[in-house]
DNA sequence: ATCAATGATTCCTA
DNA sequence: TAGGAATCATTGAT
């Protein structure tokens, strides 16, 4: 089994400066009486190989043990070697060095990215944090969908690396095997080490798109993982009682012009514990909504108008009286409430008007 | 089970 | 690109 490579290799780097594709032990005294008999020997294996296609099965059988224990086969097989390595596989090189798969690149990237392969990492949790950010900012609230995403990701990265450790186990028989049946052609074929390597690189070539496919498949459980995971954002909880009592207190007391400014955003977000994007959402919504139906909203308006009033009477009563015109703090509380309102409502109009009075 | 409230999303416009 | 409008999807009270 293992005598061919070695009868193959006791010729390699054998010179080819004499005929070319006849190694150099083979052209040497070719005009003496051996050099005329080892032609004779070349010329009936030669004859012998075309012959035995015609012979019985048995003698077939016995000419190729013949063969294979002439003294010149070894130095015919070289020849025969490089003779085809100098054809077909020269044909073939050209093709052989690909660039890597720029699709494959993309998945073991984003295999990476998302922590299915390469070092444990929690599960990905890097990813799973970025997630939860983008669903909205309450950490503690995401904690169980956190280790729910990252359960389901584990059992991924598990799946995934049994599938591979198959897939490389029978890519590494199946290689095994091919290279042990060429060898084995080897000793009747023309086959190079050369070639085995080939047909070995082909073979990986073949499992690496099974691969792909794999990692393809991993890389849509992940998609979809994730994509689930974000959608908890529509699994919305409402705001705790305190985080709409400052926005609304912030719409109230600016119901002339209910729009914050980008740092006032920031601000009522910090307050609230809610992402900037989501103090957005909530004025977008309060706006739309308080004026399709002003009625409905006037009790939670004076209720909020009246709090405000309130606040400024206390503040005012702690040592800034000169912050005229603020609302009398004589007057009964539902007056003030009216006042406030009034005042809200008449600073709007003013604030509509601005552009006519070039700004007030 | 039903329904109003509400946060989020999508599409459109200025 | 921010905001308006319509709509979706979920929550929570009944």
């Amino acid at each position: 089994m293992d005598e061919q490579p070695r009868l193959m290799h006791s010729h390699t780097g054998v010179g080819m400066a004499g005929h070319p594709g006849l190694p150099q032990h083979m052209q040497e005294g070719t005009g003496g009486t051996d050099g005329d008999g080892r032609k004779q020997d070349i010329g009936d294996i030669l004859q012998q190989i075309m012959t035995i296609t015609d012979q019985s099965l048995d003698e077939a059988q016995a000419r190729k043990h013949a063969l294979n224990c002439h003294r010149m086969k070894p130095a015919l097989f070289n020849v025969l070697c490089e003779i085809k390595e100098k054809t077909v596989l020269s044909i073939r090189g050209a093709q052989e060095e690909e660039p890597p798969d720029p699709q494959l690149m993309r998945l073991d990237n984003m295999l990476l990215a998302e922590g299915v392969s390469g070092p444990e990492k929690g599960g990905g949790s890097a990813a799973a944090a970025a997630a939860a950010a983008a669903s909205g900012g309450v950490g503690a609230d995401n904690s169980a969908e956190h280790s729910d995403y990252r359960a389901k990701l584990s059992q991924i990265r598990q799946i995934y690396h049994t599938e591979l450790e198959k897939y490389e186990q029978a890519c590494n028989e199946f290689t095994t095997h091919v290279m042990n049946l060429l060898r084995e052609q080897s000793r009747t074929r023309p086959i190079s080490p050369k070639e085995i390597e080939r047909m070995v690189n082909i073979i990986h070539r073949k499992f690496s798109s099974i691969q792909m496919q794999l990692k393809q498949s991993t890389c849509e459980a992940v998609m979809i993982l994730r994509s689930r995971f974000l959608d908890a954002r529509r699994k919305r909880r409402n705001f705790n009682k305190q985080a709409t009592e400052i926005l609304n207190e912030y719409f109230y007391s600016h119901l002339s012009n209910p729009y914050p400014s980008e740092e006032a955003k920031e601000e009522l977000a910090k307050k609230c514990a809610i992402t900037v994007a989501q103090v957005s959402n909530w004025f977008g919504n309060k706006r739309i909504r308080y004026k399709k139906n002003i009625g409905k909203f006037q009790e939670e308006a004076n209720m909020y108008a009246a709090r405000t009033a309130v606040n400024a009477a206390n503040a005012s009563s702690h040592g800034s009286q000169a912050n005229s015109p603020s609302t009398p703090n004589s007057l009964h509380p539902v007056t003030t409430v009216c006042y406030t309102t009034m005042k809200t409502e008449i600073l709007g109009c003013f604030c509509k008007l601005s552009p006519y009075f070039g700004g007030v």
